[in-house]
DNA sequence: TTCTAGTTTTGGATCAATCCAAAAACAACC
DNA sequence: GGTTGTTTTTGGATTGATCCAAAACTAGAA
């Protein structure tokens, strides 16, 4: 007797699922050609692909994707990490990274690290198990920066936004955050002032510390002998406080600018409380020009960050580097933008001027 | 000879990976004992657990989720869908997701369907190729409502959120937007009012559905004799055009109720554009209530809809009907609370009556 | 000591794909 | 017809875990 017998029939599988070895038996051809089909090789003749083609609609096959990942060590999968999903910031950067890998057939998992150091390593433990092909990483706050050493020795190629840790070379893409407030305060000098407060940022992590360095720079580059540093964490209240702590100051300043528009919005309500009017009594421009800004009452002037922007880029970082692993490390660093409205007395200050105009 | 000799040494694996049969040789004891120590199984003996766990830490063992997955048919994943990952409402809700999905050891895919039935329909077949055991689905605008039953028929688990498409039995998670408009009138109507507007809502989805539900229902249970439904997308902007067409009405509205809360923070400008005061004029009340609600100026009144609860709550039900994939169906509605401030004339309103009070 | 009952451990088959070297099929030329 | 070269196709091994039935230990009672 064969031993054909004796193994059990096999052309409907034990299991309910479709394989490639049913839609071989059904085209009448070899498990590895369907293979071959699947991955549009070039190798596979003109009639046998249809053929194939053919049976894998007719009996309504599904690819496995973590049986193919098993052997071929790719999943087409990215974690994504950022630590506030509940800020429209990282909403709108989320959208970006989204958009970008779904052109690759990429999809990816995403966590809340909510800027803790401990969540945000179980969930890189996890991709890794998950054997994603990358990490986008924005760094909880208090990130041992070793991390970064960490994933290259796990060889899980991670590409840093908008905040970054470690020593370079690796891959990061964000704003320019110092030359953002840096176009900010060179507005403020051009339409005449003189004292320029910074409020916010209460932790020296990289996106904090460029803030602070181009509001540095800009004042001793303007040779303004004001200077005016308030550390704050980033909250719409802590702009309201911030400013009226600066507003009892003597000399106060003719002008702000703020981490986030959350705080500018803060800032905006404080100065409105005391009876002021921004862009007429004082100034204030904020980061990140999300929806709201334009929108505000008054409008305000706000840096322009564009997180979809730096979300597509990262993701377009994170893809070249999976598929070369051992390419030079790339920064890419966006422009940001000043949109110039009413809260910085653009269209206002002709009415009641803010400070001697040169 | 022994087939010892014939087959290739094997102690350390071919491919750099640390397996389960590395940890069995180190350990002295076999693949199966390693699998059972990983899966805590209590038929494993004290002394070789201790033994078998010393040697995963001492081999740096890396769980392979996807070679498990395969064998077990589990694979701890999840796929999320919703259609404006930029709105922080989502941002919230994805929030309540992550967190409740985190402490169960799931992980989940997210994508964004920028609302097109399209872009939702290809995420969720590479969701059926990722084998993911359940999905959370915010369905875009203009869904077929076939694609539950589509989702059953693939055995894939789903849980519709916030707007709900196909007939029950389905299971869903979400928040009675009819009783929140409910409470915003009835409130309105115990300060006086009489003319009442709603204003936003353009497709027929169920979360419109319920919204203009509640509030004509609420008109008719107050015997108000006006009755106004103006609809519009849902942007700050359509708000802002809204107010100004209702005003030019006669008679116009006393109050208006919004779709969301961009709509109400639109409206109120409108209403500041047209030099009047949100909460002394005409009542605003929103649909929401974000984190920006209790920061503007005027304070909006808001109909709280606990987003991240709902996303809580939606991660549960996938995860319950994971487990007992034929259990009943079931519908999770969050009870709205309506947060009332200075936009529907809480303080105000004794500096200059908004309507004769009964 | 043997038998039984309970506790641990194990090897082989399996999940569904890819990889790869070798075989088969085909065409072109002497 | 035989040889060579090119294009297609193939079967067996491999990836790294789980499942499961059977084997190997224990300990306690007859």
């Amino acid at each position: 007797m064969t031993d054909e017998t004796q193994r059990p029939h096999r052309t409907r599988r034990d299991s309910g699922n479709v394989t490639l070895q049913d839609i071989a038996a059904h085209a009448g051809v070899s498990r590895s050609t369907v293979s071959l089909v699947l991955r549009e090789s070039p190798l596979v003749a003109k009639r046998t692909r249809e053929q194939v083609r053919r049976s894998i609609k007719a009996l309504g096959y599904v690819y496995n994707r973590g049986a193919a990942a098993l052997r071929a060590t790719r999943t087409s999968t990215l974690g994504v990490v950022v630590y506030d999903i509940a800020n429209p910031f990282f909403g709108a950067m989320v959208a970006g990274i989204d958009a970008a890998l779904n052109r690759e057939g990429y999809v990816s998992f995403l966590a809340n690290s909510e800027d803790s150091p401990e969540r945000q390593q179980r969930f890189l433990e996890r991709m890794r198990e998950h054997r994603v092909d990358g990490i986008l990483l924005c760094p909880a706050e208090g990130t041992d920066p070793a991390l970064v050493a960490t994933l290259e020795a796990w060889k899980l190629p991670c590409v840093q936004v908008l905040r970054h840790i470690g020593t370079p070379p690796y891959d990061y893409a964000g704003t320019d955050f110092r030359q953002g407030v840096g176009l900010a305060i060179d507005h403020l000098v051009a339409r005449g002032h003189e004292r320029i407060a910074f409020i916010g940022g209460h932790t020296e992590h990289s996106a904090t510390r460029e803030r602070w360095q181009g509001y540095r720079e800009a004042i001793s580059r303007h040779g303004l002998g004001y200077q005016r540093l308030l550390r704050s964490t980033v909250t719409r209240r802590d702009g309201f406080e911030a400013i009226q702590q600066l507003l009892g100051e003597s000399p106060p300043p003719t002008a702000v600018v703020c981490h986030n528009d959350l705080v500018a919005f803060g800032a905006m309500l404080g100065l409105q409380r005391q009876g002021l009017t921004p862009g007429v009594d004082c100034a204030v421009i904020g980061t990140d020009d999300v929806e709201e800004a334009a929108l505000s009452a008054p409008a305000l002037t706000s840096i322009a960050t564009h997180p979809y922007a730096v979300g597509r880029e990262a993701a377009r970082l994170a893809l070249r580097r999976i598929q070369t692993p051992d390419g030079a490390r790339e920064q890419v660093v966006l422009a940001p933008q000043l949109r110039v409205r009413e809260s910085c007395g653009a269209s206002l200050a002709h009415d009641r001027p803010l400070a001697a105009t040169p």
